[in-house]
RNA sequence: GGGCCCAUAGCUCAGUUGGAUAGAGCACGGGAUUUCUAAUCCCGCGGUCGCAGGUUCGAAUCCUGCUGGGCUCGCCA
């Protein structure tokens, strides 16, 4: 149920009608138009540009256009009054049982309140977190990780076939870093002392234990042998170690992907590369050049070489791009093209990345890759996310990289639990700069918004909870609440509430379509103001509690009212991967 | 220097894809409690939407140019 979309849909029947009538030109467009609450409730319940949008194409004033709508709009049952506002806005107040209704809608549809056909089906695959497998993931990949999960969620809730992605990054030098670090911690294993561990190789001590399961595994065998003799298997070894890690920690904070495709195995060691780059070849657009220098800044030690480049420039890229290093390896870049490649032949024709704003500079090629390979046909979108800086009572948390000391997503879990963390990182847009600060977030009070939403969530258990005291053995379970004579409910503010709950299907379409999950966490801290608002005016008035001990009617009536918030409270909190609260003592 | 992102109240940020008088929270001032958990709520104060042009019925939103900040710039992934 979206009354947004139903009225949508009433305005292109009352066109249909006025073309026939021919009172307005055939082949008018009304795909422009809006239906959406004005910003002032005063102004009515519903509001369209429609006649705005319409005006030029029939060739008359807006505000003509608009009373013919409102002529139609006018008759239908569901309003109560149409009138014309400003320069040409159609305002539409409807009638309170339209909000009553909603009520039971809600009870009926659950959990999948808010769930709409808009994504018609349509395959997305969204790749996030894809950390390096070389050790456990730091606090930086938090964020990639809620967004991707929440913008997911928020993808099938509108009815898009959404796979989760993550890709192993195992090709390059560093998981050969990866295995000579391991071998260090394997040799320290059999006893030997392998003092500091020196530069250029992976210092932390998680390292430790694959050094010693490598150790029982094969005992001395490797000790002195030469690198190429263990190389590879320790850096399999190394590898499958790391991603068990990678997966632990993303278990902790909710985050489960479906799809985990390496680098090494799927892409390179299948020949993917060299089929991609066979199709682009049949198409003119690779070839061997030389890059001139970035524009304004010559590197030192810059010198011309012929290299294999991707005509990225005829798809909207700045400069060519090279495939191939002086090894005769594929770039990282050659790859991940290949990797693009195989997930539109997987079927997916909307490829959504989620990335850290260091790599906004690589988004151009791989568009152009997409664009290439997919001849098109498949649409890429980056999502970037802007650094997190960690805080403790206002001051940054002290980090060293070098000594292998920063802080890990897991201790960030740990010590706030996942629920928090995974509001907190909504509670911006994902292009800003975040603050986390370990002290607010824990604090308990409505500047901190996990509190704020969860306490609502929390209030309307509690009233629940004092109405079974108050009516031992009423039935107040969805079903009966569903029945309530809803007619009871005529408060002004309770049917604002329910005007602002009937937004919650379009406000997810425009979160999905945009890509913001963040739109989620903001728009259930307003819902839960408005909750609060109302339980306030309870403790002031008795009248007004939802709770009446003398009228067990009215009490199921209101009651629907709390369990259709407390329902739509936790359908967004599903969305962001957040539990929602029971209580809150 | 080239490319990308950002700039909204004293502070931290939203702004429904171009709509009507630009909104929250914090801070500041005032008020509500024998409570369905006051972990809450109400009132007030606070704005040249970085600057200058342009597009149109209408711009914080789109375009151009500035100013200031961030990221990035041929085989690191």
């Amino acid at each position: 149920m979206n009354v947004f979309a139903d009225f949508h849909a009433a305005l292109s029947t009352a066109l249909s009608a006025l073309v026939a009538e021919g009172k307005l030109p055939d082949g008018l467009d009304l795909s422009r138009a809006v239906v959406e609450p004005p910003r002032d409730p005063s102004h009515g319940d519903l509001s369209t540009n429609a006649a705005l949008v319409l005006a030029k194409g029939a060739g008359a004033k807006p505000r003509d256009v608009a009373m013919l709508l409102v002529g139609k709009l006018a008759v239908d049952p569901r309003v109560e009054s149409a009138d014309i506002a400003g320069p040409g806005f159609v305002n539409l107040r409807l009638r309170a049982g339209v909000w009553r209704e909603l009520v039971r809608a809600v009870l009926n549809l659950g959990a999948a309140y808010g769930e709409s056909r808009a994504g018609n089906a349509r395959p997305v695959n969204v790749e996030y977190v894809s950390a390096n497998p070389t050790g456990p993931m730091h606090v930086g990949h938090c964020r990639g990780a809620v967004v991707g999960d929440a913008l997911a969620a928020l993808l099938e809730k509108t009815g898009f076939s959404v796979t989760r992605e993550y890709y192993i990054n195992d090709a390059g030098a560093q998981v050969d870093t990866l295995a000579r670090s391991v071998h260090l911690r394997y040799r320290e294993a059999l006893g030997e002392n392998i003092g500091t561990i020196p530069e250029g190789l992976y210092p932390g001590a998680y390292l430790v234990p694959v050094g010693k399961a490598l150790a029982q595994q094969h005992g001395g065998k490797f000790r002195d042998a030469p690198e190429d003799e263990w190389l590879a298997t320790f850096r399999e070894f190394a590898i499958s170690a790391m991603m068990d890690l990678i997966r632990e920690d993303l278990d902790a904070l909710g985050v489960r992907h479906q799809v985990f495709t390496s680098e090494r195995t799927n892409i390179v060691g299948q020949g993917r590369v060299d089929e991609a780059i066979e199709r682009l070849k049949l198409r003119d657009l690779v070839y061997t050049g030389v890059l001139e220098p970035p524009k304004g800044m010559k590197p030192d030690d810059w010198e011309p070489r012929p290299q294999l480049l991707f005509r990225a420039t005829q798809f909207g890229d700045d400069v060519d791009r090279p495939l191939r290093k002086s090894d005769g390896s594929w770039t990282y870049f050659a790859a991940d093209m290949a990797y693009h490649l195989d997930k539109y032949r997987r079927g997916f024709v909307r490829l959504i990345d989620i990335w850290g704003a260091d790599h906004g500079g690589y988004i151009k090629r791989v568009d152009a890759a997409v664009k290439a390979l997919s001849e098109g046909r498949a649409t890429f979108e980056v999502k970037l996310c802007q650094m997190v800086n960690l805080m403790d009572r206002g001051e940054p948390v002290k980090m060293s990289k070098r000594s292998g000391n920063f802080v890990t997503l897991r201790d960030v879990v740990d010590e706030v639990g996942a629920d928090v963390v995974r509001f907190v990182m909504l509670t911006r847009k994902q292009d800003q700069h975040l603050d986390f600060d370990y002290a607010k977030v824990r604090e308990q009070s409505k500047d901190n918004p996990v509190f704020y939403v969860q306490y609502a969530h929390a209030r309307h258990r509690s009233a629940f909870r004092q109405a079974a005291q108050t009516f031992p053995g009423a039935d107040f379970s969805d079903a009966a609440l569903a029945a309530a004579d809803l007619e009871r409910i005529a408060d002004a503010d309770e049917l604002a509430l329910l005007r602002q709950i009937s937004g919650f299907p379009r406000l997810l379409e425009a979160a999905a379509d945009a890509g913001e999950p963040h739109r989620v966490a903001f728009w259930l801290y307003d819902l839960a103001s408005a909750f609060h608002q109302l339980w306030t005016r309870g403790n002031h008035d008795a009248a007004l509690r939802f709770v009446v001990p003398d009228d067990q009617d009215l009490t199921r009536t209101r009651l629907a009212l709390v369990r259709a918030v407390g329902i739509t409270v936790a359908a967004g909190l599903g969305i962001l991967g957040v539990r929602p609260a029971e209580e809150m003592r």
